[in-house]
DNA sequence: GAAAATATGTCAACATGACTGACGTAATTT
DNA sequence: AAATTACGTCAGTCATGTTGACATATTTTC
């Protein structure tokens, strides 16, 4: 790999970070993210579960009881996606679902001792990730990337976010 | 990790952002990823388009002459899925290749006119929403955001990142 | 000049996780 | 009793990713 840069200026004129300064946070997004989610794949090819699988446990296992319907509104995917892989969860040992106690239509949902086990790992590889990030960022500036982050969410939603968050 | 979950429906301590900070952020980068990528999938859907084609053509357009093994570097994906994407996006006339003047194997990446404008009209959609969330975070930790970001990339491709991102 | 390495393309086969739309069942609410 | 709700399920489809092997042209190295 030599230089990624073109110096062909033959072609169609691009958009430097000069002419469109966000361009700088869109592509630390992309990247960002892409690394993030890199430590939890690992671990979690050697349990043949996927990213829709840690969506799913971490949620449950941070917000115990929860309903199959909270959790489709919060990961945005159908029914249909979301059973299959929380009937993977539940046969494999990682999740636990009963009946309501109040309503019996509802399925409440809980991490077992495997899954929350797992999902503390998860976690714990994310924190760390977090943490090295906060540590180079001066102090006063720190609060900087959750404010930035927050508006990001879309407007609508970005109170429900964060009953969620703080719950 | 001192907390353990039980299986107990009744029990819905489990880890509070207050004993793991760092839930917090990690959290927040599901919801504002997932809200960031809304509206670029919404246009590209006109087009039979998904993210995949959003992030060659991003790239190629921020990058013409890119060659396609710096893309296959950027977005970590086979050469195979790339291909498929790639055929795709020349085939509808998004993006054209021409052999490199040096290197007559590479083949070099440009966007066409046509291509410009979508990656031009999806930049516009993300800068709009970026500056948004900027608008609510004090200037003075505006900075903040942009440091934390770079600080989640792996150690060992901050540096390429960063020369990508500038150029 | 021959051999090795490189850049790219291509084939087959497959896995995951998303989708739509319709329908069923049990339980609760009106 | 009827309507609504919560959830599950069936059947089919699609997008995007994977591995591994092999082909071709070109450039580099010995």
């Amino acid at each position: 790999m030599t230089d990624v840069i073109s110096n062909d200026p033959t072609d169609t004129a691009t958009l430097p970070p000069g002419d469109v300064p966000e361009l700088v946070l869109i592509e630390l997004l992309f990247f960002a993210y892409r690394d993030f989610v890199s430590d939890p794949d690992a671990l979690l090819a050697q349990y043949d579960f996927g990213r829709a699988h840690h969506r799913v446990l971490h949620f449950v296992s941070r917000h115990p009881g929860l309903r199959v319907a909270d959790l489709l509104d919060i990961l945005r995917i159908t029914k249909q996606s979301l059973g299959r892989v929380l009937k993977q969860l539940i046969d494999a040992g990682f999740v636990d679902q009963r009946p309501g106690p109040k309503d019996r239509r509802q399925r409440l949902l809980y991490v077992t001792e495997t899954g929350a086990a797992l999902a503390h790992r998860l976690i714990e590889m994310q924190s760390r990730r977090i943490r090295a990030a906060l540590a180079a960022v001066p102090p006063e500036r720190r609060a900087g990337a959750e404010e930035f982050l927050r508006g990001i969410i879309d407007g609508g939603e970005r109170a429900k976010v964060a009953r969620l968050i703080e719950s």
